[in-house]
DNA sequence: TTCTAAAATTGAGTCAATTCTGTTTTTATG
DNA sequence: CATAAAAACAGAATTGACTCAATTTTAGAA
């Protein structure tokens, strides 16, 4: 079955990946031309398109890689949370920002951020939309630990209260990557003080 | 003072928004080609760049009508807010999402979010995080008006509840637009639901 | 009225993403 | 081992936003 093609395709993409990731950083995302890339990656202008719809899709599956480490990094909390409701939060929060710039620079988000409004249905728009889904189904996870543990009351509508936790924050986070001189500290800050609004609303 | 020239500079102004406008509802905003609107507006390329510097700053001013159309609006409703904390903010938001397709298509929204992330420093981008600030002030204002009132409680920390409530309206706002069946009352509805949580967390 | 500098306009030219079409490589089959 | 169909590849051609040097228009002084 995985025949020669089968490997080179595996072998192409992850060379298109790398040239992409290494020139996007490099030159930003504009800057970094899909000829560069195609260089780079010893492959076609064409090769590339046939891999990938668009420059979009290549940014992308760098995006989808960095959010998955974020996701798989957040159950530890959600298995284990601390025992404060503002604290367990923030904790899962905090692993989310720290982690955020670990691939992409901010530029790169913007980017990324711009073309899954742009083009809400391409392949990366749709794939976006799920990852910040899987982003809220995990806050909800979260709350409804909580829930369980006592920490949270039994009447709270637990699924508008993840959507609006997340909503919040990913406000926050797109205004943090917008401006270069935003800091992480500061965006934890102002997030932790919004939602302890919230959290004296739901506490036992 | 007024002179042949500066009536000529407003008129061709006034000519290629109202170009832009129409073939962006017909076509869509990529579908419209610079051409095409300097043909519609009766001048050149050229002019065009030379009143606003990019494709996204025409789709930016008519987007800057929109919303300070519905900052105005807004006004009556923090002057005078319903006597209850769930309805006066449901009353500020329906004011929001129902004036927010007047001008603009669901496709213009996406177009100008996406341009303002991606060139947060443009003259487009800093007009619109300056028209997401103004309404986030005027949502301010109307919690600062019912603790007056007193339907809110003083100790609540109105900045961060009224960043809170702008975020995640917001969030769902650009969820809206980016789904084309996604229907207005249906936003209502979901923004009310989440909103009822804070709801109950601040009233007196 | 005539002249001149500043401002505005023009559209052909540039640049880079994407498309298109012919060629090459791989796989499946006899 | 041939060979035809399918898949992948290459890069030239297309397209459309944006630039820029040349030209035209305007404002105001003489």
């Amino acid at each position: 079955m995985s025949g020669l093609r089968a490997r080179q395709k595996a072998y192409r993409h992850r060379r298109i990946i790398e040239a992409a990731a290494a020139l996007f950083r490099e030159a930003g995302y504009e800057g970094a031309k899909i000829e560069a890339i195609a260089a780079q990656a010893e492959v076609s202008i064409g090769t590339i398109y046939n891999y990938y719809q668009n420059k979009g899709d290549i940014l992308g599956a760098i995006v989808s890689l960095e959010v998955n480490e974020v996701l798989n990094a957040g159950r530890g909390v959600v298995a284990n949370p601390p025992a404060n409701v503002g604290d367990a939060l923030d904790a899962l929060v905090g692993i989310y920002i720290e982690h955020s710039l670990h691939y992409l620079s901010k530029e790169m988000w913007r980017q990324a951020m711009a073309i899954s409004t742009q083009l809400p249905d391409s392949p990366f728009g749709q794939a976006y939309t799920a990852l910040d889904r899987s982003l809220t189904e995990q806050i909800r996870a979260l709350i409804a630990r909580l829930q369980e543990i006592g920490l949270v009351r039994q009447d709270i509508d637990g699924a508008s209260l993840g959507e609006l936790i997340f909503n919040n924050m990913n406000m926050m986070f797109i205004e943090f990557v917008k401006r270069d001189k935003a800091g992480m500290p500061e965006l934890r800050a102002a997030i932790r003080r919004q939602n302890r609004i919230l959290v004296a609303a739901i506490g036992v």
